[in-house]
Parts: structure tokens; sequence; C-alpha cells
DNA sequence: GTCAAAGAATGAACGGTGTTCAATATACAA
DNA sequence: TTGTATATTGAACACCGTTCATTCTTTGAC
């Protein structure tokens, strides 16, 4: 029983978990040579330009000048590697989301917009992050049993932002009605998404995909109103 | 280059694509020995036990009394195999929601009532199916780019039933227009579900699943009758 | 019944995969 | 320098999908 040196990532605050400070790290132990953000930069591009089923441990160890045990040493299963890599993608999606918001309510305009906004900036980000993205829901999909609470609360803190949006309503639903009703959204939303999205790029016309999302958000947004 | 004995499928028709009649089939050739409805029902049974990575060429063979080439020989790579297993779930499913519109409809009830019936209906089959399903979601959505008509047409004939249903209401949109709309509808509906859908089971309630999607159901309702 | 040609079934072998772990190299405190 | 605790290595293992020369089976004309 030997646990790789990281334990796998205690994923505390949103973004920022590579592992330790740059240099001497607080336990005056650890390797500093940036070897552990080498392989997961060199597997978050292997993802990126292959998908998942590009991930190799001995192609990882080649391009990354370590051997196929110091991954293992390093993050465990393959599996956990690649998790590692999604949740950057998680990272960046939130970033971009809570970005997103913010700028909406910093315009004047109606909270139904600010819903607008969180759905248009979404099919924005999986336009030009389709393959990352579409990678970590296949992994998520097969292998969500298994998924450690840190890993989870990265969905769970993209449903806050949607939650959050629906609390800019003057009479909006509140506690358990919201959060029923900011899965529903986020859930159609991201469904209407991941239906047009293949492998390799979005299928369906991207203004198509707009419509059908606007759909749903200015029905809710109306129902939200009365 | 040797074409596996049947082509892979044709898939003309909805539903019943299990290669040849029973005895002498059309062309005197062909083997009788049920061999190839074994293959699949094993197929289909391993992944209903352990998910699509349960799906290994020796396994099947052991348990179908055959040798691994005879798999090959019969359905080519076994992504293919696979995606026979997946028809077949298309086509329970198929089955499923165009009863439960016919059902609906044959009821003196209001056409968005049909629309709750084909949401409540996906719901149960996928809570009573969610191996299956779960198996063919994470196929597609990583071979997505390399799945043939036959079995696109599969999904389309999905979406068509609830077009059919957005065709009950007296006003309702025409073409186009509608086509997005169900589209959108669909797609929301399946994204519920599959967000509320773990590996081996459904996570989220299912009250709380049913009250997301009556929730978008109704207010895409609401637009319809204004 | 015979027998040659066509077809179907076989399974050892191949290249590739994730993963392990005894052996080795390195870093550090005394 | 030396001894010990780490970190790194990569050959070896078990298993995977897939191939294809070989073997068995069926067929139809004689």
């Amino acid at each position: 029983m030997k646990e790789p040196t990281t334990p796998a990532q205690d994923g505390q605050s949103q973004v920022a978990q590579d592992g330790r400070g740059s240099k001497a790290s607080r336990r005056g132990r650890k390797s500093p040579s940036g070897t552990r953000a080498r392989i997961l930069t060199l597997t978050r591009s292997l993802i990126a330009q292959g998908g998942l089923s590009a991930v190799k441990a001995r192609k990882i160890a080649d391009e990354a000048d370590v051997s196929v045990g110091t991954i293992y040493n390093m993050f465990g299963p393959l599996d956990d590697l690649v998790r590692q890599a999604n949740a950057e993608t998680y990272d960046a999606l939130f970033i971009h989301q809570r970005a997103a918001l913010d700028a909406a309510r910093s315009e004047e305009s109606a909270p139904r917009h600010h819903l607008q906004a969180l759905a248009n900036a979404y099919l924005d980000w999986v336009r030009d992050n389709h393959v990352m993205w579409a990678a970590t829901l296949a992994f998520n999909r097969e292998r969500h049993g298994e998924a450690p609470d840190w890993y989870r609360e990265k969905e769970v803190a993209l449903l806050q932002i949607v939650e959050d949006a629906l609390g800019d309503f003057e009479n909006g639903p509140r506690d358990e009605a919201r959060a029923i009703l900011a899965r529903a959204l986020w859930s159609s939303i991201h469904g209407i998404v991941s239906n047009a999205m293949g492998a390799k790029a979005l299928l369906v016309p991207e203004e198509n995909i707009r419509a059908q999302m606007h759909l749903i958000v200015n029905a809710i947004g109306e129902q939200l109103l009365s």
C-alpha cells in the first residue's frame, strides 16, 4: 500500500490547486522540479489533440522525460491523472461563467438577461473548448460513481452560479425551490449543448443552438415574473 | 479486406433488424444456428451487468461457445457489436415512448399533457434501464463521429415522437420552428435526466427530477398556448 | 457415396495497453 | 563521508482488441 505522493487533491478553494508553492513548500519536502505540472500539462495537451483515448502512460512518460513509474507514483492510476486534468477544465469553465455573470450584473439589465448571459457564455466556452469538454463529460459518464468529493464539488460550484443568477429575481424562488430550478435550467442548457456537440465540433449550427437555449431560458424567465 | 458476414446493418424500418428470417433466408445462404443472436444477447447481458467496459471479446466467445474469430467475422470490430447492442436499446426506448404518446392521445387530454406523458415515460424507462442507457450514451459520446446513418436515425426517430406531440397543439409551431423546439425540449429533458443519472442508478430523488422536468415542460407548454 | 470447391469457424500470435515493484539513484542529516 | 529515507526507473506481468493461416463443415455435381 503506497499512496501517491500527493494524496490526490484536496481541492479546497475554487481554482488554483497546483499542489504547493513554487519553491520550498510548506513541509520542507517534496520535489521542486515542476515535473508534476509538466505531466499534467502534457496530459491536457494530449486530450486536446486526440481526446480521452489519446492519454497513454508511455506517451506521457516519453514526452515529459520521466518514466512511467513516476507518473504512477505521483498520480496513482491513470484515471486519477485524467481527473486532475479535468479539474483544470472545470476551473476554467467556472472562471468563465463567473465572469459572465459578473459582467451581466454590472450592466443595468433585467435578471432574465443574467440567465441569457450565462447560457450564451456557456455555449461560447464549449465552442472554444469542445474537445476538452467532451473528454471531461465522457470521463464523468463512465466513472461518476467513483468521483471523489473535491471533484464533485466542481460541478456543484457551477450550479451555484446559476442559483446566484436566479437570486437576482425580485420574487424568485428561494431555498429548495431555487435549487431545483437551478438544476433544471443548468441541466437543460447543458443538455441542449451536449446534444449538439460531436466529438470534435458543434454539429448543429450555432444560431440554432442559441435559439433552443433562449426558448428554454425565456420560458423560465417568463414564469419567474408572473 | 474481408467484410463481416452481415455488412453491419441496414436498419431500414424502425425496430426489428435481427438480420434474416428465422429459417431459410432470402438468399439461400447464411447459417441458421442462432449464433449471432446469442452473441448479441450475451453482449447486452454483459453491458447490463458491468457497463460498457465489461464487453470483452474473449468473455463473450467463452460464454457463447464460439471463438473470438467468429465474433469478428460476424460483427467486425467490437465497437460495431456494441453498436448493435445499443441499437436494440434504442428500439426498446422508441417503442416505449411511442406507446406513451399513443396512450396520452387516446385519453381526452390537452396537448401539453402529451408532452408531460413523454417526459414521465422517459424517466420511467431510464429508471428501469439505467445501465444499458448509460452505456449507450457513453458509447455515443466517444464515437459519435463514426456513427453510421442507420444508427443516427434511431436518435432522429426519438426526436420525431416529440415533434409529433408538438403537432398536437392547435396553433403550435410548424416546420423549422417546430423542429427546433422539439430538439430543445428533448435535449432539456434528456439533460435533466442525464444530470441525475450516475453509472448505476439515479442519484437525485425521482420526485425532484420529475419536478425539474415539469418546470421545463410547463414553461414551454404555457408559451405554446399564448 | 465421392470428392473438390466454397464457406465458416478456429485460436495462436501480435502489438499495444495499464500497472507493479525490486532495483537503483538521489537528497539530506549527522 | 556515511547512512538512511525518499524518488525514480523500466523490465515484467496480465490483459486487451484484432488478425489470418489453418482446419473443419457444407454444398452440389457426378
